[in-house]
Parts: C-alpha cells; structure tokens; sequence
DNA sequence: TTCATTAGTTAGCATATATAATCATCTCGA
DNA sequence: TCGAGATGATTATATATGCTAACTAATGAA
C-alpha cells in the first residue's frame, strides 16, 4: 500500500475533522432541544434533573447532583422549585440512614416529562422528514455509534 | 411488493424512531461541550454570542438578540459583561443610523473562541478515537446529513 | 463516647434572562 | 416639513440558576 504524506490520513485526523463538522451542528440542534422544554413552560436544567429523578426514583439529593455533575444546594434550590409546582415529591428516608430524602416524580411531573420528550422528537423528526432517503438512511445507522459515543467508559 | 401490516414502516415512524434515539444522546454530548467552555472560564451562552459576533462583524444588539433568539436587554447585559471582560467592542454608529452601536470581537475575544472550539474538537475527537473504524465510518458518513438538518429550510 | 464525615439545607453572591419603561433617532404620510 | 409612531439601545426590576461557605442533624469509626 502507498501512500504520498499530503494524503495521508490518519484516524486522529480524521476525528478530528469528523468532531469540528459535529461540534457546531450538536449545538445549534440543542439550541432548539431546549427551546421545547420552555414552551412547556419548563428549563432544560430543570427537564433533565425531572429525567433524573424519573429514572432513578428515591435517589438522594447529592447522589442527583453528582449524576448531573452540580453542586448539592444547586441541586436542593432546584428541587425546591420542582416541588412547589407539583412535580415532585421529597420524602425523608424514616428506616435506614434517616439523613437523605428520597426524591421522585409526582404523575404530573412524569406527564410533563412526556410532553417535552414528544415535543423535542417531534421537533427532530420534523427535521428528519425533510431530508432525502439517503441522508436519512445515513444518521439512522449512524445513531447507534453516536449513543456508543457517551457512554463509552 | 407485500407488506404486512405489523412490519410496514414509513418514513414517517422511521424519523421518529432514529429521533426517539438521537434526543438524548444530543442532550449529553451538548453537557460535556458546554462544559468544555466554562473550564475556559467563560459560560455557554457567552461563547455563543461571542461566536455570532465574530460571525457578524458589525451586528447590532437587536440583529444579535434576533439572531440568537433572546430578548434585546438579555444580550445588551450580556455584551457589558462581554465588553468588560475585554473580549468585544461596541461602537456607536457616527455614519448612518446613529441608534445603532456595531460589536466586534477583540482579538482576544477571538482567542477564547478559538480555545474553546478547540477544546471542545478535541473532547469529541477524543471520543470518537475510542469507537471502531466502523462507528467511526458511520458517523463520519452522517456529518454531512446532519448538516443539512440544521440548514434546511 | 466523642469526633470526623456525610446528607441536606440555608445564606449570600454572581450570572442569565425576561418584561416594562425610557431615551434617542429614524421614517413616513398628511 | 413636521409630527406621530416605529425602532435600537439602554436602564430598572424581577426571577431563575448555580456557585461556595456555613450550619444542622445523623452516621459511624477510633
């Protein structure tokens, strides 16, 4: 195999390339990922802490806020607020260690939930129709290596 | 060409499946990118309006809030942090319409930019790196797919 | 049993972003 | 051409977000 050096490419290069086209399209997609949550009258932070303590019902404040990579009153202060407008419950741990709060989601928390999970995939999928059959065939077998991208480790 | 009911499916629910899978995986790349800004000492938001203001030599307040999709006084606050941080200029029209001021980038507002592009490159491309050739071809073949799904229109 | 550690919270601060109000300038129609 | 309404920027004010430091209560280990 040869190879002349201007041509070489190497996978680093190539990652490289491939992560610069990536990085402004990922954000300029999440611009409008959070844009749906406000129009359910809802912060993106806010959605995310909801998921996780959807996903991980009786999970304790600073547990929730080491998932989330924040810090634990950020945390208390927003669970606060998720409190008060119904979405969630916070209940002292009675049998075990009597210092955590159990948090979880109320029904009308996990409906909202819902709600921006549709808006946002409906959003997306919008976007999608109108791309051809290729461009389309192409991001659906790339989904699983970019799902494969943050949870690696 | 037969199908059966149970196995049809449009492209429709095609876009809503490959949506269902991107969401969250676009919600947890868009955490670490943000993340990469803020080890810069500089938040999100503000990498983003410096970037349209490199991107729009000359812009306006107004043009700027429009284009980013904020109210008006939300970006004037966020220009003086901006400009007493030395990373933009403003400068009131003498030509013209004399409501007007233009930002600019400073190049050190160029700078940061620059460094948190590539921080962010390089947190992507140090992820992609550990994919297979495979993953990585695929993702590789879809950049440009998604590309499109942020420009159409 | 006492003391360091841990979970949760409160206090105080900076940032972010919104709406309403203000000021200056511009533009257009009578 | 001039005056009324529109427009760009800003200020004032309020709320949300997120931090560190300090505090309280409960745990657990020497």
């Amino acid at each position: 195999m040869t190879m002349r050096a201007a041509t070489i490419t190497t996978n680093t290069d190539q990652s490289v390339a491939v992560a610069n086209q990536l990085r402004p399209v990922l954000l300029h997609l999440n611009r409008h990922l959070r844009r749906e949550a406000q129009t359910q009258g809802i912060s993106a932070g806010q959605i995310s802490l909801l998921a996780s303590i959807e996903s991980h019902r009786g999970t304790g404040v600073k547990e929730l806020a080491d998932r989330e990579g924040m810090a634990a009153p950020s945390v208390c202060t927003a669970v606060d607020r998720l409190q008060a407008a119904g979405y969630v419950t916070r209940e002292r741990e009675s049998t075990g260690d009597r210092r955590r709060v159990g948090l979880a989601t109320t029904p009308q928390g996990s409906a909202l939930l819902r709600r921006v999970r549709s808006r946002r995939t409906a959003w997306l999928a919008e976007r999608l129709q109108a791309l051809t059959d290729e461009e389309r065939a192409s991001i659906a077998a790339a989904v699983d290596a970019l799902s494969a991208l943050v949870t690696q480790r």
